[in-house]
DNA sequence: GATTACTTTAAAACCATTCTAAACCGATTG
DNA sequence: CAATCGGTTTAGAATGGTTTTAAAGTAATC
């Protein structure tokens, strides 16, 4: 539970109160690796730990930690809402059969030449996706 | 009826049999300007034209079009599925607020320095997604 | 013109997500 | 310590886009 103070610290510096289950989320999401997740898989990994959570209330906590910017959202996948808790501007590449995401490096990617925004619009975010399926 | 023709042909060629129905959807997709289409918006015009078709036939019709290649897919906006009868490659302004998607003229965007596909994968489309929204 | 295979259709099923209303904290106050 | 008050969690119902089902309809073939 060491690692608890720090999610604590960051779900109050978000205006959020450090429930049991915001905690929980946040242990999952916010140590270690980057991480794309949905609800479903979610509960699934949080099922594995042996504890319970209503979907609901996974939902909630990823609507409140996107709100609060802790997470950001990416194209839906498959139907499915992701998250992904890399906040820097980068691209993905989305395996069609799994539906499971993976980083571009931004470095490596320039995007040359856009165009301007059509009038009376500002930019919310850009995202690339190269859709990949393994080879038969 | 004169355009139908050449959309019967079209059709016969996708190895799609000419029914009325596909004649129809196809007459709105296929003369004319590109468009970017739901199901649940093309079913609206097909009423306006004083015409009546069933929301899965509509759905049936964009998925055999979509797998012989007359229309592109293009990732789901707000939940909603979209094709694209634009086959080429090129990106897309997303207005956030209506779903509404916008063309960006692909000659004007060059993108540099794609890192390689994972090992044993296949690149199906990559498409660039500017989320755009009005400005207060 | 009859047979066969494919299409359309309304209605039901599906499924990810959201809503609802009741139970549940957890902090604050009397 | 008990009562209260706000936000939180929850199970279950509702929603809404999409798909499936099974029956009726239509196009192609012989």
């Amino acid at each position: 539970m060491s690692g608890d103070a720090k999610i604590i610290e960051v779900l109050k510096d978000a205006g959020l109160r450090p429930t049991k289950q915001r905690i929980c989320v946040g242990r999952l999401l916010f140590t270690g690796k980057h991480r794309h997740v949905s609800a479903d898989r979610l509960q699934l990994q949080i099922r594995e730990l042996g504890q319970k959570m209503a979907l609901a209330t996974i939902y909630n906590c990823l609507h409140q930690f996107h709100k609060a910017g802790l997470l950001k959202k990416v194209n839906a996948v498959n139907d499915v809402i992701m998250f992904d808790t890399n906040l820097s501007y980068h691209h993905h590449f989305l395996n069609v059969d799994t539906g499971e995401l993976t980083d571009i490096n931004k470095e490596a990617v320039s995007i040359a030449g856009l165009p301007s925004l059509p009038d009376g619009f500002e930019a919310l975010s850009m995202e690339l996706t190269i859709r990949v399926k393994p080879q038969i």
